[in-house]
DNA sequence: TTAATTGCAAATCCTTTGCAGATTC
DNA sequence: GAATCTGCAAAGGATTTGCAATTAA
């Protein structure tokens, strides 16, 4: 029982080059716009399809941000971490293989076999805390 | 220009008592239920009012769930990892103080002052490993 | 008294679904 | 030709907002 791969559509290929365009988290509309920017009309409806189906095949991320929208990016092997600013919403992406060996050391301790992990530190960036200090 | 603090209402005591008498994490929805269940009656809307404000003013933790909620709960000084497994959802409380102090050197590295940090790890519990491994 | 707070209903926003027509295989 | 995929319009679910009535200070 193998999962059918999806049909090529013009539209499935239009998400994912815009998809392979983008290293960052971005919201469905997001896309729906770079798409609309490109030429290429492809409903909203169908770009969440698209997006859930290749969530669940595995081949995008998903994370929530939050004024509630999905966002989604291409998975890329290694795992990634971020460093968010609570107040202007910059991302840092950060390594962190010191940590890679803590998941999975703590994972196996409780008997798990780990697949994944998310890391998401919030802060507040050094302009920010500035600002806050000025007014 | 001091913030002044908020009129002491029947929702607001009712509010604050739920969220001292639960230390996961609970969607606005679930504390209105919780409310309901004392016999505080507090509408939906002002239970989802007074926990913007107290979020806001810093009092309570604001994270979104997968399915798109928010999720609060009263602030608390040590912060909480888990172990998720993919297959039945069961979920381990972790400790990480080795993590704590990795957080809050990448936040430092990078010049960001550390306000909280989220670490999930998902992964297959040995129970449903061994279900994988024999049907 | 009087400015803040509440509750209801209606409005928003993101996302999902039903269904008929267009497409791929 | 048959099973998928699309797009539209409508439905859903969480959260917010307008506004008149209520209430703490």
């Amino acid at each position: 029982m193998t999962t059918p791969r999806p049909r090529t559509t013009r539209q499935r290929t239009a998400v994912s080059s815009v998809l392979s365009s983008v290293d960052e988290f971005r919201s469905a509309q997001d896309i729906h716009s770079l798409l609309r920017d490109r030429g290429d009309e492809v409903s909203l409806t169908t770009v969440y399809r698209i997006l859930a189906d290749s969530a669940e095949a595995g081949e995008v991320d998903v994370l929530r941000n939050d004024g509630g929208e999905s966002l989604y990016r291409r998975c890329s092997t290694a795992h990634h971490h971020h460093l968010v600013c609570a107040d202007c919403g910059r991302t840092v992406e950060i390594s962190g293989s010191a940590v890679e060996a803590w998941t999975n050391a703590m994972a196996t301790e409780n008997g798990f076999t780990e697949i994944s992990h998310t890391i998401e530190i919030l802060g507040r960036c050094a302009d920010c805390t500035a600002l806050h200090r000025t007014g």
